[in-house]
DNA sequence: CCAAACTCGTTGCATTTGAAATGATATTGA
DNA sequence: TCAATATCATTTCAAATGCAACGAGTTTGG
């Protein structure tokens, strides 16, 4: 275990950072520039096509960004004419944030092309590796979801991951 | 293929982004804890540990960080004495970095921490299964190396990742 | 009924960020 | 030789980021 011995080209953080960051970078080239968004834009219009109208807290919680970041990100999207705000009903506090037409339009638009990169990426593999390699994911969440120290996952990534894990009691 | 059918939480580059920030976060903890380090300048420091003395440029080409974000770095390591900065030998814009002995003792103590951390993410799956998961992930690599659209990856993680693959003729 | 505690979305503020510009040095080519 | 070009590290500057604080609204408990 001698310190020399360690390769940050190995190590599984790094390695982990680079291809994300790298996947995501291509991503953004992509919906920036038909588009011009960036990544929370991209997420928060993406989240609000399944959910519909709802609050920045539920945004917040279901696709891994800040509060503010979703804030932001919603006021962006709503000087552009993609995203609409109302006042909600019964709450006098939270806002119902929901799709437009233009864009519905614009999510039209994009998904194909994202869902295009995405299938390059995958397609390079085997399904069974794929199957593999998203497994081997969950675990590794599983691992942080019983360590104190890390960060709990949203509800929704926990849904998701949690339906292929041995019910838990 | 409908975009009604696209869900975030099943789409790779939305999945890989979760985990790898999850893992450097939880990382971060680790040696921003102990020693007040960023992410930026764990990587330079990793990488002074094998090659000694290097330049800005060096580093930029080796672990995947913007040029000014790499300056920044090595000037607030050498503020705490963990780093130092010699002109170079014989090209004058050079500038040679290299770990002092205070970095070195940071180092291991931070190196067998965070081997431990990956130690348990790795850990929890099959060796066999983990050596998919790096497979598949170099398999995306390389789907990236031939977009034009992306951004090449670092001679380090290319010449890392290359030795796995079938000698390109 | 109303004050304390809580939740919501936004904003202030200090820090970080990266693209482009800068100044300094090296290299090239005429 | 010496201008033009290239490379290196740093700095500038505008934008993004995230924590904490805030004001507004709601729930709770006495």
């Amino acid at each position: 275990m001698t310190p020399d011995d360690f390769h940050l080209s190995s190590f599984l953080p790094y390695r982990l950072a680079v291809l994300s960051e790298r996947v995501s970078r291509r991503l953004s080239v992509e919906y920036g520039r038909t588009h011009g968004l960036a990544v929370a834009e991209w997420r928060v219009m993406v989240h609000l096509l399944r959910c519909g109208a709802v609050s920045v807290r539920d945004i917040h919680n279901c696709v891994n960004l800040e509060k503010p970041r979703v804030s932001r990100a919603v006021s962006r999207l709503e000087a552009e004419g993609l995203v609409q705000k109302t006042q909600g009903e019964g709450d006098g506090r939270l806002v119902a944030i929901s799709l437009t037409d233009a864009g519905r339009r614009a999510l039209a638009d994009i998904i194909p092309a994202a869902t295009q990169i995405e299938g390059h990426l995958t397609g390079a593999v085997s399904a069974e590796d794929l199957a593999t390699f998203f497994r081997v994911m969950e675990r590794m969440h599983a691992v942080l979801d019983d360590d104190p120290e890390a960060k709990p996952r949203t509800v929704m990534d926990l849904d998701r991951d949690a339906k292929m894990m041995p019910s838990p009691v």
